[in-house]
DNA sequence: TGAATTTGTTAATCTAGTTTATTTTTTTAT
DNA sequence: ATAAAAAAATAAACTAGATTAACAAATTCA
């Protein structure tokens, strides 16, 4: 019953057979995590990739004064991981925590490896994952130099809305890279409408 | 003759049968840009991925101001491509123009298919790119938020030493999302030890 | 070779966003 | 229901980096 969700999202993409399917389930473990848990921690190696059943998860960086910046958030039917330990497989300078409890779908890198060899369509569909990725980090890039802090907030909000009210406004803040405070002005003043 | 630089760097990560190099050339082209040509223009469908065997391009996008913000740099042994356009076939945001003369390997979306279809390792060979360039692009945004412009100097510094010393200084900041007015002012700062 | 264009510098003024500190509101757990 | 903790709001002083403008150097190319 774990798996329900996480096939339907496969098959939105590609077709499996029966004995692709039980492949992908035996190199595979469902897991659920407490609020607050974290999946992956700065300084460890990150063992899984995960497929987000239910829940949310922020990917984070802690700097050398102590601050947290949000680099992604991930929530169901969404991939989760610190993808540079985890391709790596060496130690993390990132962190993969929970926001609400969370279940996942996960395979570690030799599970994955696998899964690519024998179903070489699974490995098609991670690609154009990574492709989609790519495109919308660097899209964040540029709005970063291009847009006011206003106008990256509204297009979080616009491309994000679940996420945006899910999850606290300092969260917001911190994945936008401005302050709690400033966020708080910026909202007063969109409200003036 | 032209080929010898993409099969080595292509040998430097798979092993490709006589055959198998075969079908690459047949599927691919050369092509030869010179200094201020576009190789992809916003507005336009991004026709090819392009492989650099000389020669410089940056990756740009012009804003509503008309401002230029440059996404990535690209020189020998790297992939160039607006990746946004090419992977949707749809027109582009962003501008691909050579700083230097450049010489390429292209692939259209077709020849990429069938490479992948073909050539299964090839395919295994863009999906760690992908991820590596993932990776770095992450690195990015992180940086961006938790460094100072200086620190983002010096780093970029660091890692493009090469490109670093090709390119008008003004291109850096662009690249660096900071006005060329205040890099000399870094620059000077920075000159003073 | 020298005029035109591109690239780089300096300095004064300006502003978007930060910092710090205090207060208010909301959420969580008992 | 209520105390404690977490999150959000407000406001004033402050700073990293932008803007403007004038000038200087280096390339380019006729």
């Amino acid at each position: 019953m774990h798996y329900s969700s996480f096939l339907n999202y496969i098959n939105n993409y590609i077709n499996l057979t029966e004995k692709e399917i039980a492949f992908l389930r035996s190199n595979t473990n469902y897991k659920k995590y407490l609020k607050g848990d974290y999946i992956v921690q700065q300084g460890a190696v990150c063992k899984h990739t995960n497929f987000i059943i239910s829940g949310c998860t922020k990917n984070f960086y802690v700097d050398q004064q102590g601050q947290e910046h949000i680099v992604t958030f991930a929530i169901e039917n969404w991939w989760s991981a610190d993808l540079s330990s985890f391709i790596t497989q060496t130690p993390s300078d990132f962190n993969v925590k929970c926001i609400e409890a969370t279940e996942v779908i996960q395979f570690t890198y030799q599970n994955q490896d696998e899964i690519f060899q024998n179903i070489p369509k699974m490995e098609t569909l991670f690609r154009k994952l990574l492709e989609k990725a790519l495109v919308s980090s660097q899209k964040r890039i540029v709005n970063n130099f291009s847009l006011s802090a206003k106008d990256q907030y509204l297009y979080f909000k616009k491309q994000f809305s679940t996420i945006e009210q899910r999850v606290p406004q300092y969260m917001v803040a911190s994945y936008l890279g401005i302050t709690k405070e400033f966020l708080s002005k910026i909202k007063t003043e969109l409200a003036k409408d």
